[in-house]
RNA sequence: GGCGGGAUUCCUGAGCGGUCAAAGGGGCGCGGCUGUAAACCGUGUGGCUCUGCCUUCGAAGGUUCGAAUCCUUCUCCCGCCA
């Protein structure tokens, strides 16, 4: 195991900022001395089920310290999720039920698992309504640990209050809450993005009253999503999903501009992607890296040939899903409705497609909202550049 | 407690009694172009048994030949004063 310096300095790469200053490889030198490993907190608001690539750039950085024999300790935050952090947001979000936020934090916690190591000596997974869900008596002394105005020091909040916009006694006690988190579980060193700067240094300060070593902070970079440019948020639709399908993976990679290529490979820390090659082949070959670290190599391959064939080459793709309509007692086949089931669209809608050139039959373009069966039957009917079928009649054709 | 302002289609936001399925922007869809599902340009964007019909403008009532637009009550939100 490489020595404290050596470990700090390693971890520390990739990130913003290690606060304070040094604090980090101190405190592993410290831990060294007890024999101890560190115990590294990620809070994880269970808001909504699935992770995507930039939740992973935090994950990632829990993984090398597992790697270095320390212990991650996940929060579910299943009782702050009932709050509702404001993080970044001019809004509070909705509180969710209990079902949700179970089903939530039980598949988080599996997709989390993608990149971390599921170890019991190196992760420990708690949820907060162990601890926060307290006493009068107890929410007090921690209420008395800040002030608002150390709370108004935060950015959204300074700024909805100046805008004059809500903020409720509930979303200030927000960082409060994750501050506590820090004082049940004893972090070392808690981590998170940037945009958590504020409530991570929070967690010191509570710590620290109630009698406790303060944690390291140690923050991480945003991913800017697909757009290049805001944050990769689910809400925002930029994201890539650490569940979605190889192909999803690969074509969504292709569609970021080029200017963020730089910014994905050093924050996913990416291998395999060359240093010196056109902009084209190093998106794709950072998307077969994507598609790799989740699916595997195979699938990596066999995602960058079917984007090809589709995109590129204009071919089927292998996989077209079929479908069984009837013809009516005319022995016409309506293609709105067919359009409709088979893409979960509207019938207006479809027609819309229709008159825009959008429907192909085998590849030719029509028009025509009724054809004969026989005209259909066995095609492949595709709307758009994206959505295949292949028509089979069913049992009932006369 | 008092006084004002507001709730519109996925979001934002016009609309101020008929010409409103409702401007503009965003998003999204489709087409073109491209190394790309990007950018850019064009176009579309409530539903349906589609030259017409049905449903929508916080909720419920009402006025009117006719209401997103006027009135009443209610619900929720915001601001100011205390």
């Amino acid at each position: 195991m490489p020595d404290p310096a050596e470990q700090a300095a390693f971890l520390t790469r990739n990130t913003v900022e290690d606060l304070p200053k040094g604090a980090l490889e101190a405190r592993l030198k410290a831990a060294a001395g007890e024999r101890r490993p560190l115990r590294v907190k990620l809070g994880l608001d269970p808001t909504a089920p699935d992770l995507h690539l930039g939740h992973t750039v935090v994950l990632q950085k829990l993984r090398e310290f597992q790697d270095f024999g320390h212990r991650v300790v996940l929060i579910v935050g299943d009782y702050t999720a009932r709050v509702g952090d404001p993080s970044g947001r001019s809004q509070s979000r909705p509180p969710l039920t209990g079902e949700q936020i179970d089903a939530n934090a039980a598949t988080y916690q599996d997709q989390a698992f993608r990149v971390l190591r599921d170890d019991p000596e190196l992760l420990e997974v708690r949820r907060n309504s162990e601890w926060l869900d307290m006493g009068m008596e107890e929410l007090f002394r921690l209420a008395r640990t800040t002030t608002v105005a150390q709370l108004l020091e935060r950015n959204d909040f300074a700024n909805r209050f100046a805008a004059r916009t809500p903020i409720s006694i509930l979303e200030l006690l927000y960082p409060l809450m994750q501050g506590y988190d820090s004082v049940a579980i004893r972090a070392d060193v808690e981590l998170g993005g940037t945009d958590q700067t504020f409530n991570l240094m929070l967690g010191r300060d509570v710590q620290r009253a109630y009698g406790m070593a303060e944690q390291c902070v140690l923050t991480v970079p945003i991913l800017p999503g697909l757009d290049g440019v805001e944050k990769m948020s689910k809400s925002l639709g930029n994201q890539i999903g650490v569940t979605d399908a190889p192909e999803e993976m690969y074509g969504r990679t292709l569609s970021l501009p080029d200017a963020a290529m730089p910014d994905w490979v050093a924050l996913l820390a990416l291998d395999g992607v060359p240093a010196q090659a056109g902009p084209r082949d190093t998106k794709r070959a950072i998307a077969r890296a994507i598609v790799r670290r989740f699916h595997g190599d195979a699938a990596a391959l066999a995602a960058e040939e079917a984007f090809d064939r589709v995109f590129i080459t204009h071919e089927l793709p292998d996989v077209v899903p079929d479908i069984t309509v009837d013809a009516g007692d005319d022995g016409m086949v309506h293609l709105p409705a067919v359009i409709a089931t088979a893409f979960g669209r509207s019938r207006s809608e479809a027609r819309r497609l229709l008159a825009e050139g959008a429907v192909k039959l085998d590849g030719a373009p029509t028009g025509e909202a009724d054809l004969a069966s026989g005209a259909v039957a066995g095609k492949v009917l595709q709307v758009g550049k994206r959505s295949y079928v292949r028509v089979h009649l069913g049992s009932t054709e006369r």
